[in-house]
DNA sequence: CACAATTCCTATCGAATCGATGTAAATTAT
DNA sequence: ATAATTTACATCGATTCGATAGGAATTGTG
């Protein structure tokens, strides 16, 4: 039960974009180099992330991305959704029948629990949205972003 | 985000062990026909089960398999830690240098996130023992377990 | 003892997923 | 024209996952 690279990388950029003035589109190029991630698979994360609302884009010479929306407005669960696809941990009450174990679902005996879980994350994931994640920080850590050492 | 079909598969089979008498145990063959699971990989799960303590099991002609505990004592999260291994959701923190943003898990800006959602997580699937998760089950299902039509 | 039914150990397989890379086209300021 | 960029798509290698297979060890039964 981890959470996926996409979802961390997609995260500290988005972080990143969070502490930048508006003024000028940060590219791709410079957030894989200040974050030291890959630079191609940064750039799917961000179109995933452009398709999903939450970054702007721009193209050409002096391009890249910046936030779409405040940063109150973008929770975890946006990112969530950008990079790990749907909540639904139920593999049962999905087979051909409807079923797994000989039940529909309103029968089966693992949904009370699965309902449970799925509200409770997405609870949790709501609660959190790029400002409070800042804030909360264990060491109340401010801007800049995350910075790295080697190159 | 979806639970293993290891965590699905050893519920029922624990779930059906519950609903049974514990007079003599039940075969992997049983188990794996009444729930209608592929024997090999259940009997895997079992083994897995038994490690952990959850289940006991008695070898040779007449053997099987059954609870080791009661099943207000067993909970979910006991058998998430035999399925799906440590709930762990950290990937950054986790690099040789202990991170991987560059800083450390200290000042790790997603960590007060992940130590948020790794208690929730816990403290819900400790909250579920097998025993309430029958009783809390959408339509209150009792015994007999969920059974098969096919064979 | 011979046999059958079982747990248990380990190896492997095929498919899917995941992280990452590569190629090339479209866009845009200089 | 050129350089820097987003964007789309294809592919690759490694890992994980669900499942299968063979065979050894154990134990009751005849
Ligand atoms: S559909 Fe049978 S246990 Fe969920
Ligand atoms: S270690 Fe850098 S964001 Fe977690």
């Amino acid at each position: 039960m981890k959470f996926s690279a996409r979802f961390e990388y997609a995260l500290l950029a988005l972080l990143y974009l969070k502490c930048e003035p508006d003024e000028s589109p940060i590219s791709g190029r410079v957030l894989s180099e200040k974050l030291s991630l890959p630079y191609r698979f940064l750039e799917q994360i961000l179109t995933d992330l452009k398709k999903a609302g939450l970054v702007r884009s721009v193209r050409g010479y002096h391009g890249g991305y910046r936030l779409a929306l405040e940063p109150e407005e973008i929770s975890l669960y946006d990112v969530f959704r950008v990079t790990e696809g749907k909540l639904e941990p139920y593999n049962c009450g999905q087979g051909e029948n409807g079923d797994r174990c000989g039940q529909s679902y309103n029968m089966c005996v693992i949904s009370s629990f699965y309902d449970d879980i799925k509200d409770t994350m997405t609870n949790l994931l709501k609660s959190y949205t790029l400002d409070k994640l800042c804030q909360a920080s264990r060491n109340m850590v401010k801007s800049p972003p995350p910075r790295v050492a080697n190159i």
